[in-house]
This record gives structure tokens, sequence and C-alpha cells, in this order.
DNA sequence: TCTGGGGTCCTAGGACCC
DNA sequence: TCTGGGGTCCTAGGACCC
């Protein structure tokens, strides 16, 4: 039987600036882009939280809700530098580490466990590690599969430290909203109650048979996740598939001199990333985003791979003036890039560059 | 109330090949 | 004149996660 921890840091964003800045510490603070800009919320402290202020809320509507609220705008470097230290005091410990983002990851303590250590006593010594070396509060949840795990740790939030022993897997889930399983969003939980099934209890009782007439092909994977059942390994490694960058701008904007120096300029950054992760990408998508908030992709797949900005804005722009009309406004504009390889440029590339401009 | 930006994965339809 | 089936690749859209 395996141990794993999902370990997640509390408020993330909002508690780096509250670090970094003492006068924001027990105040209401919001991390996010600018409500004229159109931003949400990225991260909100557990003081804005009282306000009914969560991620994701337009940043108009959260500070309306908590007008004393500290704004403030994210600053990615800094949680990125903050990250890494904490993923590296969880590589201290074991190399199954297999981060989900900047502030969370699973580990596989299996092998400490075997060895007569209890999952209690290393999580108390991580959250004090992540503690003392970065001032930042994590909350840790463990149990015998990623599901339970991840569960655990939002259940004992903030500055939680829920284990979950083998066997309970089940009782512990069994009365908690569908929801709060990994895959399951808004969508699948308004189908799931239509069908009458509200708890993962609910989701238990069902047969897989009627679970697919709501999930279709997902039926048998949340099923077993409702009976405590994952056998998903922690991964280590994780290769990137695509590289993209989007702006949303503060007042929608048609095509023309000022819309093209953004798409010149995301392809920029896209480019930028691409060559700083030594790849090369076979697939450019352009994204749009109309005033009425309807979102198309158009994509288009090149024989020899790009990762140059000039190049990644000639098939950006290429897509872009089969779909254009002079009528249309845009509040989105984004590139993505994709089926990425490593494989250097050669010989054909000069008729590919050659076509795109 | 007026909706970010970074991603992953899945589905469905069509082109194309044998 | 009418027309199979499997496989692969590509595109577009959408659900979901943090």
């Amino acid at each position: 039987v395996r141990t794993i921890l999902h370990a997640d840091l509390d408020a993330f964003y909002a508690s780096v600036e509250q670090l970094d800045h003492p006068e924001y510490r027990g105040k209401p603070v919001v991390v996010g882009g600018s409500p004229e800009g159109r931003g949400v919320v990225a991260a909100a402290s557990y003081e804005v939280r009282a306000f009914g202020v969560r991620s994701a809320m337009p940043m108009s509507r959260a500070l309306r809700l908590c007008p004393d609220a500290i704004r403030v705008s994210p600053r990615f470097p800094r949680y990125t530098e903050l990250s890494r230290q904490i993923m590296a005091i969880f590589r201290n410990l074991t190399p199954l580490v297999e981060p989900l983002s900047l502030d969370e990851a699973f580990l596989d303590i299996s092998g400490w466990v075997d060895d007569g250590a209890d999952a209690l006593g290393i999580a108390r010594e991580l959250k004090r590690e992540v503690m003392t070396k970065t001032g930042l509060v994590v909350s840790i949840g463990g149990g015998t599969s990623k599901t339970v795990a991840k569960v655990a740790s939002d259940h004992g939030k903030p500055d939680g430290l829920v284990i979950v022993p083998p066997g309970g897997e089940q009782a512990f889930l069994a009365p908690l909203p569908v929801g709060r399983l990994f895959g399951i969003g808004p969508k699948s939980e308004a189908v799931l109650q239509k069908a009458g099934i509200r708890t993962v209890n609910d989701l238990a009782k069902r047969s897989i048979r009627d679970l697919e007439r709501v999930l279709g092909s997902r039926a048998e994977f949340v099923h077993a996740m409702a009976i405590g059942k994952d056998d998903r390994p922690v991964e280590p490694a994780q290769e990137r598939k695509s590289v993209g960058a989007e702006t949303t701008f503060a007042n929608d904007l048609p095509d023309g001199a000022e819309f093209r120096r953004e798409l010149r300029r995301i392809a920029e950054e896209v480019a930028r990333r691409l060559q700083h992760g030594h790849t090369r990408a076979r697939t450019v998508a352009l994204k749009l985003r109309y005033d009425n908030f309807t979102t198309i992709t158009r994509q288009t797949s090149v024989r020899t791979p790009v990762d140059s900005a000039g190049e990644v804005t000639a098939l950006a722009v290429g897509l872009l003036e089969t779909i254009v009309t002079p009528n249309d406004r845009f509040r989105l504009l984004g590139i993505q890039c994709s089926k990425l390889t490593d494989e250097p440029a050669v010989q054909g590339a000069l008729f590919d560059a050659a076509d795109a401009r």
C-alpha cells in the first residue's frame, strides 16, 4: 500500500505578498489584474475571503465586496523563486515529487513509511521546514492515492494536516459533494445533480453502466475514485506539450496597427519561451475572443518546426487574415504553440520560413 | 457581476491511405 | 452505380485545473 502526500500552499500569491510586505499582514489582500484592465482575482488572502471574495472572480466585483481590500499585481518571478525553494525541500525528502503548479505537489513517501516512519510525522516536519525556510504555510493531506491525498489537503485548509489511514478512504470521501473530486467541475456537477447524484457516496452506489449515461467514457475512472481506488502513480518528470501566451485588452480592439503590434509582442513572448526551452513547434494556433465573448481558435501545422518570433508572427497573421472582417472587435488575442519537438531546424526550413513570409 | 492566463485532456468530424 | 472498414493525422471546441 502506497503513501502519497499532497502539499498545497495556503492562498499562495496573497501569502507571499503579506510575507514580503509586513504592512499587509492581517489585512484583506487580493492579487490580480486591475479592474480597469478587466482583471480577475488570482489569489485572495483569508482576511478578504471573509467578504466573499474568491479566486477567478472579476476584480471589479471583489473590490465592490471589499472596498478596503489591498490590490496587488502578481509578481510571478517572486512566486517562481519561492516555489523552487519549496519543491527543493520536498525533493530533499524524496525524488518522487510531482509538481502540479507553482504551489502544489504530490509526494510519494511509500519508501519512508515502509521503513517505519509515520506519514503524520513526515508531514509535520515538512510543514515546519517550509515555514522555517520560507515563512509560508503549507497544508498537507495524505493517503493511499492521489485522490485521497488531494481531497485531504483541501479538507484541512487553512494550515491543514489530514492523513487518511489505509482502509479509511471510502468513509472519508463518501459524504463530500462530488465537485470536490478532481475532474468534476461545474458542468459535470450539474449533470450529476440532475441524475440525483450529489455526494461521492451517491456516485459510489451507482453502477459504471449507469454513470456512463452521464459521464461518458470518464465513468469508470470517476467511479473508481469515488470508492477510493486510484492507482495513478506520482510522476516526477512531465514534459511540456504546449507553450502559449494571451492578452485581454483593457478595451476591445479592431484589427489594425495596434492589434498587429500586440500580435507581434505575443509572438515574441512565445518564441522567447520556446527558445529558452530549446524546443520548436510544428503547430501554431491563433486564439481570438470577440467583444461578445465568443472564442475561436484557428491552427496550422508546418513540416519544419518554428521557434522565431518572425515565423510565429507570420503563421498567426496568415490565420488572422482568413477570418477577420472589418467590423470585428476583439477583447482577447493569443497564440499557442504545440506539437513541440527538440529537432533542430534543417534544410527544408528554408522553404517553410519563406512560405510563412 | 461581466467574465485572466498558464496549462492538460477529450471528443467529433473530415481527409487521406490501404 | 454504389460503395466497407480500419487506422492515422489534423482541426476546432470545450471541460477542467490552479
